[in-house]
DNA sequence: GTCTATACATTGATAGAC
DNA sequence: GTCTATCAATGTATAGAC
């Protein structure tokens, strides 16, 4: 192996190769699921042999334990954001907007998610009810602050929490179903989505 | 083949293997997805032999176009049932009940068609651009002619039906997640559910 | 109609030349 | 580091006995 053992120092070339590789898998993996991709896929699509594929990674299952791996924190990062500080309406239709930006410019991230936890998320489902849960509880807390202290309409704090993730991903996950059904160019689309899911949340939370 | 040929008559035996071979099919199939699942999977979950399975279904990929097949008219009936004669409020929020009911009732269904979008569509593309749009569009005239009427706020047709779908379908097809985050039982869930996206909907279609 | 045995293709992973 | 060749395992589908 390039990457282990006596030698620590990885180079560039080694760096951007194995870069290239997961660019690759993500690719693949997210269009086809786990078991539905090859290595082969993966190498014409880096444009490599498949033996020089799992030269950088022990194997299939590797790869795809690392892009699970990065996305994973990328998921999480733009509920972390949300800050128990800042005006309540606000801060949640941010972390919407951030959501479906995400969903704009990550699909293959959210399809690599959507397809693993749609087969029962065997290899995440430790983080699932781990970090994930811990920080859901967390947000769901100053969510409930803020619905006590009649800044927010109440509303069911974890539920809430679901309805901004299926909608937003929704965007990703189903986008051929959405293009098939607008037939809109992939811009349009987002930009209608902003505007109805930002009027949706708006209307929920501030309703009397 | 057995259903085929000559002899046209189906008998009662050949029918209800035909059904257990199915109903252990769509219990494969949607765990894991078309090229996760293997005939020997379906042969073990109904039973029967893998051989057995291949006399009375051609190959792997007639199995999963009937199951496809099937599932789209289900998919398509509550949306159907959603009238433009009644009251709106009620009719939308039925329609969300009716589909959330779905969700819960027909898990394997919801994700078998996850599946199928998640992986571009491969073989239902076709009924998505055609009969779900068509449907989609009379709807959307529906409720567009609703809101003309003042009867309901202004939102953007295609969206609200696809925040429905997204919303509903997500206890389905992410139930691996909600479970790891809500850790409460399925009844519960999706009590708590229906009370959630009927306050969310109805919010969003009668604010000021 | 149902089984055993097997043909044939695909695929993950390794060996060894260069 | 990268390639060709290949192994072993898995999986779809068929042949043929019963």
């Amino acid at each position: 192996m390039a990457r282990s053992g006596t030698t620590k120092k990885v180079t560039r070339i080694q760096r951007e190769k194995t870069e290239a590789i997961l660019n690759a898998a993500l690719d693949v993996f997210s269009k086809h699921g786990f078991r539905g991709s090859t290595i082969d896929m993966i190498a014409t699509n880096a444009q490599l042999s498949k033996p020089n594929i799992l030269y950088y990674f022990d194997s299939k299952e590797t790869m795809h334990a690392q892009l699970l791996e990065r996305m994973l924190e990328t998921w999480l990062e733009p509920l972390e954001q949300m800050s128990g500080d800042g005006d309540p309406v606000n801060e949640i239709c941010g972390y919407v907007q951030r959501k479906l930006e995400m969903a704009r410019d990550y699909p293959r991230e959210s399809r690599l998610f959507a397809n693993e936890i749609l087969q029962g998320a065997p290899h995440i489902i430790d983080q699932l009810s781990g970090p994930l849960r811990a920080l859901t509880d967390r947000k769901a807390v100053v969510i409930q602050r803020w619905i006590d202290e009649g800044k927010l309409s109440p509303v069911d704090p974890y539920h809430l929490i679901f309805s901004i993730w299926s909608t937003t991903q929704h965007y990703a996950d189903f986008d051929v179903q959405v293009q098939a059904v607008l037939g809109d160019a992939k811009n349009l689309r987002f930009e209608q989505a902003q505007v109805h899911l930002d009027t949706m949340f708006r209307a929920l939370l501030t309703r009397d």
